[in-house]
DNA sequence: ACATTTCCATACTGGCCGGTATGGTTCGCG
DNA sequence: CGCGAACCATACCGGCCAGTATGGAAATGT
């Protein structure tokens, strides 16, 4: 067998990734990812048997990448509130102020309406975040850091307003530029319980008329 | 000239739009779209430039159809809040307890992320939601039968609400079951202030594991 | 009555792209 | 050293579909 590169599977699906994200699933062919990945066509359809196939292993990649980033962010400290507030700012950047990103989402969303598996993919990719969090929010409780009496409903609400501020940066991306990465983090924070006011005081203003914060104070 | 049916144009949006609803914009093609409206691909060329303005003329369908609907259902009421909870129901059923119509307006978002022009359309109606909850609300504000400081915010968290459950109903569609339809409304009433407590008590909780209802006691 | 415009059907084109068939190269193995 | 399997490139097919070209019928103008 020509071993020239075990990881082959692996770039195909970072090319794949890379493409649906720039310009959406459906205007990216197969030819482009297998050029992108310095390969034709041939080659994908020997490690994929389909153009879903691929897909699916796009998302798969971004699931496993997404977890990686977080643990290597959050490895180096061990202060529990530093890690807490330190997953959360690199989970901004990811899925908030990457526009890229937040196409990949979107489109993988609409896939979901009539694809079963790539439904489940994203719900379980879904809870194991929530674990995530729910993990680090406890660490922070029990270190002293932070008074939450339901870290899972804090912890939901907090991904909820992850989910709703993507929804609005589609008709108002300005709220997600770079310059407002302090202010998304801490609004996240807030909303887990680190301020003294809590959850309700963090509520995100969708499509209200912009005013360059999303917090509503 | 032969004048054999003015509403063509109309006629074309409206299977446009059914078609787009059911099976997803992409999947849906111009002889598709003819045969449902009972004449051919010609017929739509000459009354469209392209598909795209088809797709265009289905949302300026949809945007004018809503708001027809809407004000159908409140013309025959006087009372403010019964013309306020009649309206909320009518917009729950439209917006949220139809499957097909969740699917198309997914599809528009996710068209917005490229088209600058869809997008724009959906922010416009989105706005003019807005604007016509917000008189609903001031109405019955005036009547004596609400009591909201800020109607403007209200109708804000409201609407935010219901993209958050259309979100949530992609992948736990139960909760936009039909049986729903009334807990949905009070709990969107509630949002608007009817309720004892305020906005902070009608927490929807996105993705959280569903135990039947959708509000956060 | 004839020409013209409106409105729509029929038939066709061409490109894109998912998928396949096949050939070639490299490696492992007996 | 040959044989076959793993791995990838090249070439090609075929379907779908947006868009076009053209023709024809009905209504209108004059």
């Amino acid at each position: 067998m020509a071993r020239t590169s075990p990881q082959m599977p692996v770039r195909l699906a970072q090319s794949a990734f890379a493409l649906f994200s720039r310009r959406g699933i459906a205007n990216v062919s197969l030819d482009q990812v297998a050029s992108h990945a310095g390969v034709t066509k041939g080659c994908v359809y020997w490690h994929f048997q389909s153009k879903d196939e691929l897909i699916k292993a796009a998302c798969a990649h971004y699931y496993r990448d997404f977890h990686r980033r977080m643990n290597a962010e959050i490895a180096p400290v061990r202060d529990p509130l530093k890690r807490l507030e330190r997953a959360l700012r690199r989970s901004v950047r990811i899925c908030l102020l990457d526009a890229e990103n937040r196409v990949f989402t979107m489109d993988i969303w609409s896939l979901s309406l009539r694809d079963t598996e790539v439904r489940r993919g994203w719900q379980q990719f879904y809870d194991s975040v929530r674990e995530f969090y729910i993990g680090l929010v406890r660490a922070a409780v029990l270190s002293g850091q932070m008074e939450v009496d339901n870290p899972e409903r804090a912890v939901n609400l907090m991904l909820e307003a992850i989910e709703g501020i993507k929804l609005r940066a589609m008709f108002e991306p300005q709220i997600c530029s770079p310059a407002e990465e302090n202010e998304i983090v801490k609004s996240l924070l807030e909303i887990l319980g680190c301020g003294k006011r809590a959850a309700k005081a963090a509520r995100f203003g969708f499509n209200q008329q912009h005013t360059g914060e999303y917090r509503t104070p």
